[in-house]
DNA sequence: TTGTATGCGTTATCAA
DNA sequence: TTGATAACGCATACAA
């Protein structure tokens, strides 16, 4: 029987090989990897030979522990699937990678818990700073990232004066200007196909500004029907068949964002409904889908890839510590297109 | 002149914290936490207390160094902004938490030496394994892995008897059953606007299997005009337009991918041509867009999901080395819908 | 079952 | 400009 054999090929090398190999301290190699301008250039020749010979690589979890910075910023979104994300996320990287930084994304699936175990997984790994999607969580949350020190940065929603630094743009009046639109056409009776609001306070503020509306236009909060339903297009079409079903109906069908809102012309579509003769649609987000929708969606426009740059560079600043940035209020215009109309004349 | 004082709140606590406050040793606090039942309950109590008491969290790069396993799998995908990679990633990342691993994804923008570089940086992180994007990589890259021992799996692509495992399906004859499907509409002169192939064996795949199926049929290569562009609506339009002015004209231009048929979709509406009326376009991938395009997208239906899904246990299995899984062979299959159909009958 | 002691690969402080 | 050397926070072999 022999014994086993160690099936190690040539180990990763490591500082101290470099060191070995190149007839220096380790700690000459970290300079001429951390600040180079500290080594005279003859032995820093040297060196960076010596680390190209053995193909050396930093060791990532060494360097963290040691330096106590990763030059790693985290963000926890709610899902990778939700395109508005994914444009923000890919812009919110491009611009951390010119600032030297890394990205660490985890999703949440639109679950507190599971955000919070995100964030206490992100901050585990010692990300500098975390990026996170709206304000809603609870202070359990806000207490740890403060005492471990972690600065936090909230997107996709602005709230005036909220504690929270934050980029993004009002939920609230974003979707209370589209809903005057609606109502100027003549609509007066509205649906609302809402995301699910538990814990997600974008949705909630897209109603409250659909409800601010009917307030100010003198109408009754029974002139609203709201439904509630997952993301998704079938959930959308779900959602609008069950609205149709009502009587009196909705003339209006506003949804909390596009895809809901595609989901629901889909819906229309299939149940012979003219789109925006029988009824009208409009959705939140502007995605590229909703201009391809037959008919166009009428939606408001949010500048996503825009908010992921700038919270980038606002996070950066952050870790940095030079200045402190602002909270930044982005905004949103409305994309009128052919999903929105007046109201049936037959309208009871 | 006050010295500063440092701004450091309660520390963050550590092992030896948790270790001091339950009058343990850091190696018991350390197995309470990694193997509980080598430690008798009563003492594991009050381990727990403390752990609790204290906010106690294992720092994760100090627990990669000394372990020297991150339970962490690294995956590089061309961009979270393809619909296909979002979804796909989405449920690898799912059944990869079902397991107790976390993903660390980077995006590669679709260039290689970027690719080559996060794969660096993942390895570097100390990533387990990884999960890759097609075959197509320098071989320089695959030795490193090696070298490192790092176990890889190449997802989204199948091909027979390759060296490097992979999971996916095989992208030459999923596209010529498309084709063939075409030509036995009685199309003669295909157009075929295809992602970038340089880097891109998935893209080159898919035109190797139009032109073997031109050659069965005993077609002249000249029946297929080509069109390399990058991913995008906008640039999938363009690129019909332009093969709209070729003369004599194709009388269906299949795509690479989704996104570039309904970007010719779009461009043929604009055109006043009647899809597939006047001409016929096919997609690849069916994503949600293809069925909500107007006509309906005709495309080769992909499991991105289940893909997603089966990455992560093969990879789990390769990592945990109980059994190398073997390489696995998705189905496609081909949705028809209304956007092939017959040549019209004036075709030179 | 628990404790002691060492090492993991870096960075950073302090001398030289 | 460079070199020793002490952290960094944890896991684990070995001893008790």
């Amino acid at each position: 029987m022999t014994s086993s054999i160690p099936p190690s090929g040539p180990a990763v090398p490591t500082l101290a090989d470099v060191a070995r190999h190149a007839n220096v301290s380790t700690a000459t190699v970290s300079r001429c990897l951390n600040s180079p301008d500290q080594v005279v250039l003859r032995t820093r020749e040297r060196v960076m030979k010596a680390v190209q010979e053995l193909g050396y690589a930093p060791n990532f979890n060494a360097r963290a522990l040691a330096a106590k910075r990763t030059n790693t910023i985290g963000a926890v979104i709610p899902t990778m699937e939700n395109a508005i994300f994914a444009r923000g996320i890919q812009a919110f990287q491009e611009e951390l990678g010119r600032h030297g930084f890394t990205l660490l994304v985890a999703s949440s699936s639109y679950q507190e818990a599971l955000e919070e175990e995100q964030i206490r997984t992100l901050t585990a790994r010692g990300a500098d700073a975390l990026l996170l999607i709206g304000h809603h969580r609870s202070k359990r949350v806000y207490d740890f990232l403060k005492t471990r020190s972690v600065p936090a940065l909230v997107a996709w929603a602005y709230a005036d004066g909220a504690e929270q630094r934050s980029i993004g743009f009002d939920n609230v009046s974003a979707m209370a200007d589209l809903a005057r639109l609606v109502i100027g056409q003549g609509h007066r009776r509205l649906g609302f196909i809402s995301a699910e609001t538990a814990s997600n306070d974008r949705a909630r503020d897209r109603v409250m500004g659909v409800r601010n509306v009917l307030a100010e236009a003198g109408l009754d909060q029974s002139a609203l029907a709201l439904i509630e339903t997952q993301y998704g297009i079938s959930t959308g079409g779900e959602a609008f068949r069950e609205m149709m079903a009502l009587s009196p109906r909705p003339t209006a069908v506003l949804c909390g964002n596009d895809v809901l809102a595609v989901g629901a012309l889909r819906a229309a579509k299939e149940m012979g409904l003219s789109v925006p003769g029988d009824v009208s649609i409009t959705g939140f987000d502007d995605i590229e889908l909703a201009m391809l929708a037959e008919p166009a969606l009428t939606t408001v426009h949010v500048p996503h890839r825009e908010m992921g740059r700038r919270a980038a560079s606002m996070l950066v600043q952050m870790v940095n510590g030079d200045t402190l940035p602002d909270s930044t209020r982005l905004d949103t215009d409305i994309r009128l297109r052919q999903s929105l109309g007046p109201p049936p004349s037959d309208a009871a």
